[in-house]
RNA sequence: GGAGAGGUGUCCGAGUGGUUGAAGGAGUACGCCUGGAAAGCGUAUGUGCUGGCAACGGUACCGUGAGUUCGAAUCUCAUCCUCUCCGCCA
């Protein structure tokens, strides 16, 4: 959401961003709902001051001049009542619209349709040279006895996984691994509900449009957020918090629950794009600010860094085009593993800032030490997400006989251990 | 799931139909006092929209939504949440 009257004053600007953007939005619709209802609320409070000037009337009058004060209440309240509809309908169809305003992109964003458009900005870490036939991450799971996929399905349906013993474990560490590196740095981990209300979608900016996306609980009025974002988002929602407060910086963890309507039969087979996942989410909240919103990006993406450097992960950062970065950002990156068996990158972190997008959406306002209310700035970045980031970390770490090399990092989360799984001859 | 109590400003807390945006206190800010500080004293201290250069007005908001009324924080209904007790339970 934009400030209304940022909307009004730069027009060109906001039509652009929603054209870039392919956000649709009918912008001289939004424009003539938003006139007339500033007519009709003026003409509404004019008859709301008349009335409430006639009903202090009432008490001092003389029983003789009441019935006519009365009277003229009745009336007025009548106009008010005749009104209200139009009014009503004028404010739903403006709230409507304004929820469909996309944020002004940063001028750093390239132009482009899709992830096609993306831009590479620089690789890290050295691909592996493997003087051996490897393997894929299914079929390193299934040779250690890692998974389970079969039977998963006939529990949980397809896009479900299930890890065994080290496999398990492995997801287990990797994920403390990434709290401890958030923790280092200054997250405070919030461990939360994946279940939240359907208003909380609105506030953090997944609905209206990702609907589908969501899991709804038959029977009540709860959906399943399909990352941490959504409920740490709604935290603070409608507070004033004091400025000395902020920067807070969560690192959230919790189940994440996504239908994957529209997914097609894209990555259907072993643990990529599966329906609940597990995922440690970086969530600041911070003053509003250009400079210091896009340090705490680099911060946060540095985190992210961090913690692939720590698994020993070759990977890229993305610069994502207007076309594929979502209505609410300013700005977004993300960060692609290497994936040997498919000789491709893949996303397994994305970084967002969204300038007052989402807390304009929360409420989430601060006051500054002058006494000043500003809405806060909101940033997030996926600090890790398993088991997608298991597909990259076992293929690369893969040796000759199969078993999974571990990175000296991450042994101590694995009682020492340097090496995990079974080896197979040939 | 059953029974009861309650949701008011940054916080505590008064307020059961009329001039209450809301007593009182705490906190905070500024000033006075003081060698300095504390205490004390004084003043100020909600948000959105809207009118106005401004001073200052108008309007809405006392969990949320609907209703009754000339007039609602105060009455009615619904709903969400919190607390206590019982039940169940990881």
């Amino acid at each position: 959401m934009l400030d209304l009257k940022f909307i009004r004053e730069n027009v060109a600007a906001v039509r652009r961003a929603a054209e870039v953007k392919r956000v649709a939005l009918d912008l001289d619709e939004l424009l003539r709902v938003d006139r007339e209802l500033q007519d009709l609320k003026g003409r509404t409070e004019a008859m709301q001051a008349e009335r409430n000037q006639n009903a202090k009337l009432v008490p001092k009058a003389t029983q003789a001049e009441r019935p006519a004060l009365i009277q003229k209440g009745k009336d007025l309240g009548e106009s008010l009542r005749a009104l209200e509809p139009e009014l009503r309908a004028h404010e739903d169809a403006l709230r409507q619209l304004l929820l469909q305003v996309p944020q002004i992109p940063h001028s750093s964003v390239p132009l482009g349709q899709d992830d096609s458009d993306n831009v590479e900005l620089r690789r890290e870490g050295q691909q592996p040279v493997f003087d051996f036939a490897p393997k894929d991450h299914v079929a390193l799971l299934e040779q250690h006895g890692w998974a389970d996929p079969e039977r998963v399905a006939q529990v949980s349906g397809s896009r479900s996984y299930l890890l065994k013993g080290e496999g398990a474990r492995l997801e287990w560490a990797i994920l403390t691994l990434a709290l401890d590196v958030l923790q280092e740095r200054g997250f405070e981990m919030l461990s939360t509900s994946a279940l939240v209300r359907p208003e909380t979608f609105v506030a953090s900016g997944h609905f209206p449009g990702g609907e589908d996306q969501v899991y709804k609980i038959e029977g009540q009025e709860l959906m399943l957020a399909g990352t941490s974002e959504v409920p740490v988002n709604s935290l603070y929602a409608g507070e004033i918090l004091s400025a000395d407060l902020l920067p807070m910086r969560y690192a959230a963890y919790s189940s994440a629950f996504r239908s994957e309507a529209g997914s097609a039969g894209r990555d259907v087979r072993g643990l990529i794009r599966v329906h609940e996942f597990k995922k440690v989410e970086q969530y600041v909240l911070m003053q509003q600010g250009e400079e210091a919103a896009l340090e705490m990006f680099a911060a946060i993406l540095g985190n992210a860094e961090a913690i692939l450097h720590a698994l020993e992960l070759p990977y890229r950062v993305v610069q994502n085009c207007t076309g594929d970065m979502g209505a609410g950002k300013v700005l977004m990156y993300d960060i692609e593993a290497w994936v040997p068996s498919e000789g491709l990158y893949r996303e397994t972190h994305s970084c967002s800032y969204l300038g007052d997008w989402q807390a304009r959406r929360t409420g989430l306002r601060y006051k500054d030490a002058g006494g000043k209310i500003h809405f806060a700035h909101t940033l997030n970045n996926t600090g890790i997400a398993a088991p997608r980031i298991l597909v990259p970390f076992l293929e690369n770490h893969q040796q000759a006989d199969g078993r999974i090399r571990v990175p000296e990092a991450l042994r101590p989360y694995l009682g020492g251990k340097e090496v995990l799984g079974r080896a197979v001859q040939g």
